[in-house]
DNA sequence: GGTAGGCAACGAACGGCGTTCGTGTCAAAC
DNA sequence: GTTTGACACGAACGCCGTTCGTTGCCTACC
């Protein structure tokens, strides 16, 4: 029983295993993919290797996917033009737009205080211009968290709207139908107000700018 | 080989399948074992059946999730004392704890529109306060959106410290100290206001106050 | 009373999954 | 030349969601 070498010539250059070409693999598969398809075992098959080769540098499914959220946030360009106001609607819509871009990953930065390199950088941003605006530091600090809440479910919702097989229009006139048939004793608001529930209108930048003066007009404490 | 039938009175009143008990048991499993328990195996099992049996019930595993979900927001109590941003407040927070108390449902909610009987029952709630208000139709529409988005997204928060294992304190110290040790040419804004950062407080009641100013002052379009 | 039809129930299986363990392999350190 | 230690990886474990085809019971009709 002969253990003939294989040459490892017949498959050259194989790049080296390491944290970065896993995290950019898995965004790869998961654009390319989607949300199902980002396992382990397709990854390193990707990588040419086998699922246990992975776990030297990734401690698990969930190590991996808050990696790749961090690499996400990294596209967030931080600029300097303009109101301290229009900078923050820019650096959040920049934000949510990084993460809704690939499905699954803003879910990750639900319920967890952020401790990635790009995250923070975007946190403390976000920071320099509430106290830009005048803000005291309490209510800056709370401020940033519920922006940062706000961004991520903002980017979940994207995310889904994104990929979930269906686009946005289906899944909205579904819901419309599914209201028009509603009971008017029972849900009389919904029934009356429909039309308005459904309008058209950029909801996004409204939301920013209800946090904003919310926050102008809310002192912590 | 004889076919012995087996007394069914050795294992009696055995309740019959129904979706709304795959339900109830769904939420049962969740709140002892956690999400991770939440098979549709082990419900099975808890209803003393296979899994395949579930399946005239309940169309698959989100399909469950989801109607666990609205079962859940059932416990929503509606309420008409005090002014409507108080009963804004009120509702909005029951809500968040009714989403909260089961690890994992929240997410659910995040970038669904609602469908379910009872999520619809807060919603309309939600709009007859918003008009109770003076809020136009399309302010009051964008608004119940907002804040449905914000329920679902602070209910989610709260449901990975109320479970994930370690409890709130640990994971907040786990961040102190990460930030503690960050560089301060690079990330200057949060290490100066670390300290602000943590601080105690009441940022649920804060949050919502801000929501509902904002949504005062920033008329839709 | 007998029988046909329909449907809930379910046993078994399929094709995955994340993760671990033990063994190779190879280059650097001594 | 030998030792050492880190990386790579094949194989396996114990799960998972879901489907298929059969069984057995209950009902409605003759």
């Amino acid at each position: 029983m002969s253990t003939q070498p294989i040459s490892r010539r017949a498959r050259p250059a194989k790049a080296p295993l390491s944290r970065d070409a896993i995290v950019r693999t898995g965004l790869d598969v998961l654009d390319r993919d989607g949300l199902d398809a980002l396992t382990m075992r397709r990854v390193a098959k990707e990588l040419d290797t086998g699922p246990a080769s992975l776990y030297v540098y990734v401690a698990n499914r969930d190590d991996l996917m808050a990696a790749m959220l961090d690499e996400a946030l990294g596209q967030v360009r931080l600029t300097w033009e303009g109101t301290w106001q229009e900078q923050l609607q820019a650096l959040t819509t920049a934000a949510v737009e990084a993460m809704s871009r690939h499905e699954g990953l803003a879910a990750v930065a639900l319920g967890t205080i952020p401790t990635g390199d790009n995250a923070l950088l975007v946190l403390d941003r976000m920071l320099a211009l509430l106290k830009q605006g005048g803000l005291d530091d309490t209510t800056a600090a709370w401020a940033v968290d519920l922006l940062w809440l706000h961004t991520a479910a903002a980017a979940t919702e994207q995310s889904t709207y994104n990929t979930k097989g269906a686009d946005e229009e289906t899944t909205v006139t579904a819901a419309d139908r599914r209201y028009a048939a509603l009971p008017a004793d029972r849900y009389p608001m919904i029934t009356s107000l429909r039309q308005a529930l459904f309008s058209p209108g950029d909801r996004d930048t409204w939301s920013l700018n209800v946090l904003i003066n919310g926050i102008l007009h809310t002192p912590a404490r």
